[in-house]
RNA sequence: GGGCGAGUGGCGGAAUUGGUAGACGCGUUGGUCUUAGGAACCAAUAUGGCAACAUGUGAAGGUUCGAGUCCUUUCUCGCCUACCA
């Protein structure tokens, strides 16, 4: 019998979808769309597993709802703006545009070797002008509308490098790559004002309903909306400062005041600037490592200025001012009241200073002497030792009426305060997209004639320049504007702002004009299904979700606010890690094992290989697969299986190569199954009848199955359905049947397998004369029905048997069953029975004594 | 420190509303076939026991006729986050 050829057979199928545009979309409002969306990729180089996974699991779902007869939208793209192409452009000389056109075409190569159901006519690239164009343009409305500014900001400057880094590239307090201490710089940079809809994005979350609530309640965190309220503190000293305002979420704790502290770029640092004591604590602040546990454990200090800060509520309760390393410039106003005995930061800090710590909250029923050790006191409780605020509740009462108190006074004010910080966009490199604006002689902000655009990037330019190499661009920066010399703003733009619309380019990839068609978006969007990764839970969504509201923002064009409906983030791919003696990592290629403990070299049996735990696949770790590969060894579709067969799809994988040998061998021996059902022939007997019932049975079932699976993103259980149906099937041709039952069974389960294995399904109905897997079975519910049922029999509630019996059979007949049946009635040892449960077709329970 | 999630055989993992725990795969063991197999096929495989049976979903308690599932306490692991006033 012959094999299954999966390399002739997968390019038949991918050339026929192809000729056939079977993925081709288009706008029929007749039709309900879904708009399935994976996360676009970076065009790094090559696939890697995490793709194939990501894609797989989107495929799937895409393929499913088309069988659906949805409208379906699954288009792909390149997220081509970025770090790594500059990068590497630079190391190897070449041009980033040459280089990522190379990765994307060997990309896109790889990923139709998939078999994925993507309408390529739709594919964008974000680094081509004819997507950032629109990107320029969107910039000049959102400025217009001002939700862009302009301001002083500190950045990581890179002093070797000439450059800015991005946080992730601070290691140890140094650069990445030039290995230099990494200075705080002020520039100015170019922000979206994302926090003019913090309030927007949070209530937004709320009707998420369909992302995973990790997401939304780090988005939640991330924009951190705290209630509290705004106070004016007299100031007395020696410099020209009567008060500072501090924002705070316990004012009812005001009586415990005992410090004032402010952030060391807090406004007032200016007077001490030339103060060599302050500039030695500056150095002191900034010596603390950047590493998180660094951080968290690191000492608060603090620099006592001469100043004195004054109780609002209490004339006579005078306090220090401190410069404190704890204080954060950019949360609330860069300073804030300590209140040692209910706040751990103060507390810390109030010991080491030895300043004074008033409990003004204590536990309800508290009788006696209430004393602060080294745990501030942070629970519920009642107000005291605090005046006039004395007796009110904590937190429920207590916080609303002292700040109706402090209103009437005027001391202060209601304030919500959002963590959330606009959105700085400025990056210091080549390739990324050109920020329209041009700066006049007296650096004022100049736009950029509409008609301008596109700003084009400068082509086959020296890139090996310090700082930003557009910067050198001489030809490019200087031009005129209405006669008036300018020079362009030579940084460019995050490469978030890229990926914060892509979503709806996609939904009118040609259109010349703008960015969007609006009858197109108002028909496709939002994205009925996004898949990707949980690493962008934060930074990616939230940013789309506000550019959804700045596009929208005086303009009110769309139906809909939030860009994605559904949100699944998939686990990643990860394969043990090994290493050989002299520490060094090794690839899984590198290694062998024959008994699956000792691990050696491959090349030298000597060498024993350490084995490390299983890690997300990483180049760094050298525990990578290719899928390349693997497609090449095993095929698409046996690649699919595995990727989706081994945990839901929402954790972690392990890659196994037993595991993924075990899904080739599935296709193989389905297509032996396959061919034996194919050339099956017909028993009439008297069996036949009540066989063809059983298999009607399990086919609908099986849809019914994997129907609820597919709906429910357990994918992993598809496919051991899949290996139930092969197991049900191969046992069933030993028996007598109907063949054209036989096949019509067989057919709808084949299409049931086609969102998973789409080249194989194809090629069996095709096999069958069945041209086309377009239609999603429905369920026949006739051939559910059971006529009998299995019926637990429990005794005090532990099985001890299974009762075959008969549907809808009442309490009384079975229990007398129990009671009569020799089988059954051991269990009762003539005891009486005091109670009886009986679910009906499912369990009964006697209770005994 | 804070937040979230998870603990089920040798392993990956199944198990709508509480109602047959361990589906399916891997691995292992035994067998068949073969010159041979790391191929294919058949069978077994939670634990203890010859068996009847008993025990069993990290631990302890609770609710219930009945708990992997609900509640309380606790332990362990993973991920995210970082002094947010």
């Amino acid at each position: 019998m012959d094999r299954y050829n999966f390399k002739t057979t997968e390019t038949k199928w991918q050339k026929y979808w192809e000729k056939n545009n079977t993925f081709k979309s288009k706008l029929d409002k007749k039709k309900k769309k879904f708009y399935c969306l994976e996360m676009f990729p970076y065009p790094s180089g090559k696939i890697h597993m995490g793709h194939v996974r990501n894609y797989t699991i989107g495929d799937v779902l895409a393929r499913y709802k088309l069988m659906q007869n949805y409208n379906v939208l699954h288009p792909m793209g390149w997220d081509s703006f970025g770090m790594p192409a500059e990068n590497a452009a630079k190391q190897n000389n070449l041009d980033p545009k040459d280089w990522t056109n190379q990765n994307i075409s060997i990309m896109k190569k790889q990923l139709k070797k998939l078999g994925l159901s993507i309408d390529w006519d739709r594919e964008i690239s974000t680094c081509s002008s004819d997507y950032y164009k629109h990107q320029q343009l969107f910039f000049l409305e959102l400025y217009e509308k001002g939700l862009v500014y302009r301001k002083e900001n500190y950045v990581n400057w890179d002093p070797i490098d000439e450059t800015v880094l991005a946080n992730e590239q601070v290691i140890d307090g140094k650069g990445w790559r030039s290995g230099a201490i990494v200075e705080r710089k002020k520039l100015n940079q170019w922000f979206f004002n994302i926090s003019k809809f913090s309030e927007e994005l949070l209530d937004g979350l709320d009707n998420l309903n369909e992302w995973p609530k990790k997401v939304t309640t780090m988005q939640k965190n991330w924009i951190g909306k705290s209630f509290g309220c705004e106070i004016d503190f007299k100031v007395e000293g020696n410099k020209a400062i009567d008060k500072i305002k501090c924002f705070t979420t316990r004012p009812d704790t005001l009586f415990g005041f005992s410090f004032l502290a402010l952030s060391i770029d807090h406004p007032i640092s200016k007077f001490y600037e030339k103060d060599d004591n302050f500039i030695k604590f500056k150095e002191e602040c900034s010596k603390t490592g950047t590493t998180e546990e660094s951080i968290a454990q690191a000492e608060k200090i603090g620099f006592k200025t001469e100043l004195i800060a004054v109780n609002p509520l209490d004339e006579k309760n005078k306090v220090p001012v401190y410069f404190a390393n704890f204080v954060l410039m950019d949360y609330g106003f860069g300073a804030v009241f300590g209140c040692p005995a209910h706040d751990q930061r103060d507390l810390d800090f109030a010991k080491k200073y030895k300043l004074k710590i008033t409990p003004v909250v204590k536990p309800i029923n508290f009788d006696g002497d209430f004393k602060i050790k080294d745990k501030a006191y942070t629970d519920k409780g009642v107000i005291f030792n605090s005046s006039f605020l004395n007796g009110l509740k904590v937190p429920d009462e207590s916080i609303i009426k002292t700040i109706e108190i402090l209103e009437q006074k005027k001391l202060g004010k209601k304030k919500i305060n959002f963590r959330l910080k606009d959105w700085g966009v400025s990056r210091q490199r080549y390739w990324g997209c050109p920020i329209p604006i041009a700066y006049d002689e007296n650096n004022n902000i100049v736009k950029i004639p509409k008609e301008n655009l596109p700003i084009n990037l400068p082509e086959k330019i020296k890139l090996n320049t310090k700082g930003n190499p557009l910067d050198h661009q001489n030809e490019w920066k200087n031009i005129k504007i209405n006669g008036k010399k300018c020079i362009r703003e030579t940084d460019t733009l995050d490469t978030f702002v890229d990926s914060s619309w892509y979503f709806l380019r996609f939904c009118s990839p040609k259109n010349k004009d703008y960015g969007y068609d609006i009858d197109e978006i108002n028909y496709w969007m939002p994205v009925d299904q996004y898949i990707g990764g949980v690493e962008h839970a934060i930074l990616h969504l939230l940013y789309s979700r506000f550019f959804m509201h700045a596009i929208n923002y005086k303009n009110e064009n769309f139906n809909y606010k939030e860009p994605f409906k559904g949100l699944f983030t998939q686990g990643m791919v990860c394969h043990e890690t090994y290493k050989d003696e002299k520490n060094n990592w090794l690839s899984p290629d590198e290694v062998l094992s024959k008994d699956g403990k000792n691990y050696f070299k491959k090349n030298d049996n000597n060498e024993r290989v350490k084995v490390g735990p299983s890690e997300s696949m990483s180049k760094s770790k050298k525990n990578t697969i290719d899928p390349e590969n693997i497609i090449e060894n095993y095929g698409a579709d046996a690649v699919r299986l595995f990727i989706l067969s081994d945990s839901p799809p929402e954790k972690d994988v392990q890659w196994s190569e037993q595991g993924m040998v075990a899904s080739y061998k599935f296709l193989q021996k389905f297509w032996i199954l396959h061919k034996k059902i194919k050339n099956f022939s017909s028993k009439n007997t008297s069996d036949q009848k009540i066989n063809s019932f059983e298999i009607n049975r399990f086919t609908n079932e099986i849809i019914k199955k994997i129907t609820q699976n597919l709906e429910r993103f357990h994918y992993n259980v598809i496919v051991a359905n899949l290996y139930e149906t092969y197991n049900f099937l191969i046992k069933f041709l030993n028996k007598p049947s109907d063949k054209n039952n036989l096949i019509k069974n067989y057919i709808n389960i084949l299409k049931i397998m086609s969102p998973i294995i789409p080249h194989f399904a194809s090629e069996c109905l095709d096999d069958l004369g069945e041209k086309s897997e377009k239609s999603w079975p429905k369920i026949n519910e006739e051939y559910l029905i059971k006529e009998t049922v299995n019926i637990v029999l429990q005794i005090n509630g532990r099985k001890k048997s299974i009762i075959i019996s008969k549907k809808n059979v009442d309490k009384d007949t079975l229990t007398n069953e129990i009671k009569t049946n020799n089988q059954y009635n051991k269990y009762l040892e003539n005891k009486k029975i005091k109670r009886i449960i009986y679910v009906k077709d499912r369990l009964i329970n006697l209770i005994i004594e």
